[in-house]
DNA sequence: CACCATAGTCCAAATTCCGAACGGAGTGTG
DNA sequence: CACACTCCGTTCGGAATTTGGACTATGGTG
C-alpha cells in the first residue's frame, strides 16, 4: 500500500490519517489549536521550511479543516482558520496531548495546563460511551465491521 | 526543527508525535488494536515492506508502547502485544477513528461498529472533563503554561 | 528608491521507501 | 536425508518522496 491509497481504504482511521496523519500537519493542527492562524508563525514556531508548510496548508484547506480568509486588504494577507471539520479533531489533540503528558512529563508536570471553562476546573480529558456516559478503556470496547 | 528533535520539545504533543506521529506506525497501531499481534500479519495487511515494519516496531518496543513476546518455541516465535502504555493510546486511536466516521463515511455508514461492554450500546466516543464530567467541546477550554 | 513584512514557489539535495534477495531455525514431505 | 516451506527478520540499491534554502511577488514605509 501507498500513502496515496490510504484515503481509498474502507477504514476511518486511514482515511483520517490521509489527511492529518503527518508529523508537520498534527505539529500544525497543534499551533492551531493555541491560536496560531498567519503563515509566518507557522514557520517561525516550527522551524521548518516554508514549502513544507505551504503544502500541508493547503491540503488542510483542500479537505475543509482550515478556511483561508483575508484578514486585511493593501495588502491582500490571509489567515488560516479551523472550520467546524477542523475544531472537530480537538478530541485527537487532546488525546495526544494527554498522553504525552502522562508518559513523557519531567518532573515538573505537564508543559500546558487545561482548564474547563464550564466548571472552572483544570483537568484531562476522559473518554466516554455516548450511551452511558461511563468512561470507556481499550478493553470495554467490542468491535464488530458494519452490515453488509 | 527536524523530526529528531520533535522529543526534545517541551510539549507533549511533540513528543508524541516523535513517538507514534508517523502515518504507518499510525497504521500499526489500528491492528494492534483490531488484535493483530505478528510481524507478518501487519504485512500482509498494510503491504508494505519488511524493513518499514520492523523500524517501527522496533521503535515501539523501544519506547514501551509494544512488548515483544515468544509466543511458542521450537522454533521461537514472538508477537508483539500492547502493554498498558500501548493501551492507554486507546483514546487517541478512537478519537481518529470517530473523526473519520464522523466525515469520511459514506452513505452505509462507518465501516467499523464499536460496543461498550459495560452497557451493551453501539456508541460513538466523547471527550469529557474529569472534574465535572461534562462533554468538553474545543471552545470549552482555556490553556495556560505550568507556572516555571 | 531602498528596504521591510508577508506569503508563497522552485529545484537540488537529503531522506525514506520499495522490491528483492538472503539468512536462520525449525517442520513437513518423499 | 535432500528439499521445500513457514515465520521473522536484515540488508542493499535504486526509485520516489520530502526537505531546506534561495528566489519571486506585492504592497507599505521612510
Amino acid at each position: 500500500m501507498k500513502w496515496s491509497e490510504l484515503a481509498a481504504q474502507d477504514c476511518s482511521m486511514s482515511r483520517s490519517i490521509a489527511v492529518i496523519g503527518d508529523r508537520w500537519t498534527l505539529m500544525i493542527l497543534r499551533d492551531l489549536f493555541l491560536g496560531v492562524r498567519r503563515f509566518e508563525d507557522f514557520e517561525r514556531r516550527l522551524g521548518i521550511s516554508r514549502s513544507v508548510i505551504a503544502e500541508r496548508l493547503k491540503l488542510l484547506v483542500d479537505e475543509g479543516v482550515l478556511r483561508r480568509e483575508a484578514y486585511q486588504d493593501h495588502p491582500v494577507r490571509h489567515e488560516y482558520r479551523l472550520t467546524d471539520k477542523g475544531l472537530a479533531l480537538h478530541p485527537v489533540v487532546m488525546a495526544i496531548v494527554h498522553w504525552g503528558d502522562a508518559h513523557y512529563a519531567g518532573e515538573a508536570g505537564p508543559p500546558l495546563i487545561h482548564r474547563h471553562k464550564a466548571c472552572g476546573c483544570d483537568f484531562t480529558p476522559v473518554l466516554t460511551c455516548s450511551e452511558c456516559g461511563e468512561a470507556v478503556g481499550a478493553r470495554d470496547v467490542e468491535m464488530r465491521a458494519r452490515a453488509g
